[in-house]
DNA sequence: CACTTGACGTCGT
DNA sequence: GACGACGCCAAGT
């Protein structure tokens, strides 16, 4: 755990499987800092400005609202990808979003069905 | 160098 | 359940 917060929230984002999205808070959580759920933003925005093949996209606030979708360059962008994976948008926000959160900690098998 | 903003989250009212 | 305020840490102005 010597990296930095920030390369670890890169390296979670890349570990996000396809067609699953998961929180701000969750990365920030599982990067050992609990509660700066914006420094995963700001991490993902620089990233994303160095141009570097994060799917942050699939990365949502806590509500599975699209809030970082301007930061894509295209407002639209964002919701794209999201549907080309097969999860249905809708106002900016993902439907049936806890059904596809997706946790760090399981990066294998999707559990989640202990809600 | 101090203040403000920012892809958020949690708690209190 | 909606709204407001505080906290988080870093970068920009």
């Amino acid at each position: 755990m010597d990296k930095d917060f920030f390369d670890r929230v890169y390296e979670i984002c890349r570990r996000i499987p396809r067609g699953r999205v998961t929180s701000y808070g969750a990365i920030a959580r599982a990067a050992g800092s609990p509660g700066a759920a914006r420094m995963v933003g700001w991490a993902l925005n620089k990233s994303f400005a160095r141009g570097q093949s994060l799917p942050a996209h699939r990365v949502l606030n806590r509500n599975g609202m699209l809030t970082g979708k301007k930061a894509f360059g295209n407002p639209r962008l964002m919701q794209q990808l999201l549907e080309q994976e097969g999860i249905r948008v809708e106002n900016d926000q993902v439907v049936d979003f806890k059904s596809y959160f997706w946790e760090p900690s399981e990066d294998s098998f999707s559990k989640a069905d202990t809600i």
